[in-house]
DNA sequence: CCAATTTGACCAAC
DNA sequence: GTTGGTCAAATTGG
């Protein structure tokens, strides 16, 4: 069905631009990390270089506010069902008059949560598809609206969009906005493992002075996980991006989370290790998302809470959140 | 028959 | 007035 595919839209940054602010940034990361652990190891070195450090963290989060992420906002691509569906054979159109009592209301507010994209549609979630709409941005390309399936039994309030990628059509930029709080046997994730090695907590991204930004490379799923046990062991866990459930995030960890990035391939930070090969986390939050506690200006601490999802995958808290939007589900693949 | 999708209408936010 | 998110009747496939 289909949906016009191939159309390019017009919007926000060339792609290209886009990977030029993304190579751009990781250098000044780069040369972050080097900075804060490396190279210089003297006080002296550290102390005259704090305004260059300054001036490098300046120079990622402008960039990460750019207008070169207006691409990835959503707006941008066209929505295409991929699960075959149904189809209408004839549309008949209206069916009278019938006046909904209260509803139809704008987008709910649900917290943004993060923004892929994939070629895959599948993303081990059961959604149903409740609207499609032609978008401003892309006339040519229907934006599609899902919901979660388990809505209606379980209140499960997580929402996607889904549009198909302006600059590749074969792909799929796809918001979440909400969390899952459905519990389907189907995508339960597995139960934290009540004994691992000690060593495996190293894993666990951490910007704490205790531990300092010691982190590597760890499967998203892990990394949750350990965060459940670190905080199990660890009452008074140090600052880390899974523990920042406020958007406000102090400058030391600001610059820590910086340097993290350094230390990782660039893939780690706009890449791919969601949940398929062909999936990678390109942007936060929408240039437009409402972020809570006011912190949509243009300071630094406004604009890295949305850094945690570049970073490849969402942190939160989980399960035992109260019922409120100040958590980002951990369990989605 | 039931569940899922399609699609125009409704309505709140710009 | 326009735009975008949601609703719900109509429709379709299993």
């Amino acid at each position: 069905m289909a949906s016009p595919d191939g159309g390019v839209g017009d919007g926000g940054a060339e792609p290209h631009e886009v990977m030029d602010d993304l190579l751009e940034m990781r250098e000044q990361a780069a040369m972050l990390h080097s900075m804060l652990h490396g190279t210089s190891p003297s006080s002296c070195a550290a102390a005259a270089s704090t305004r260059q450090l300054n001036q490098l963290i300046d120079g990622v989060m402008s960039r990460l506010q750019s207008s070169s992420l207006s691409v990835m906002s959503p707006g941008g691509g066209g929505g295409r069902r991929g699960s075959g569906g149904r189809k209408k054979k004839g549309t008949k159109a209206v069916a009278g008059p019938h006046r909904r009592s209260s509803s139809g209301r704008r987008r709910s507010k649900s917290p943004f949560v993060r923004m892929v994209t994939t070629k895959e549609l599948e993303d081990g979630r059961q959604w149903r598809k409740y609207g499609q709409k032609h978008i401003q941005d892309s006339p040519n390309n229907p934006r599609s609206y899902y919901r979660c399936t388990h809505r209606p039994d379980q209140g499960c309030m997580a929402t996607k969009q889904v549009q198909t990628s302006e600059s590749n059509s074969s792909e799929f930029v796809i918001s979440y906005y909400g969390e899952h709080t459905c519990r389907d046997p189907s995508t339960i994730p597995f139960v934290v493992e009540a004994e691992a090695p000690a060593a495996d907590y190293a894993n666990l991204i951490s910007f704490g002075s205790s531990g300092g930004a010691s982190t590597s490379r760890v499967d998203p799923l892990r990394q949750s996980r350990h965060r459940l046990m670190a905080e199990a062991v660890d009452p008074t866990p140090s600052c880390s991006f899974a523990n920042c459930h406020s958007p406000v995030l102090s400058s030391e960890c600001a610059s820590e989370a910086a340097a993290l990035s350094s230390s990782l391939p660039l893939s780690a930070v706009v890449g791919s290790a969601v949940t398929t090969p062909s999936t990678s986390i390109v942007g936060s939050a929408p240039a437009d998302y409402d972020w809570p506690s006011g912190l949509a200006g243009g300071d630094m601490a406004g604009s890295f809470p949305s850094s945690p999802s570049s970073l490849g995958f969402m942190t939160g808290s989980f399960g035992n959140l109260p019922g409120d939007d100040d958590d980002m589900f951990g369990f989605d693949p």
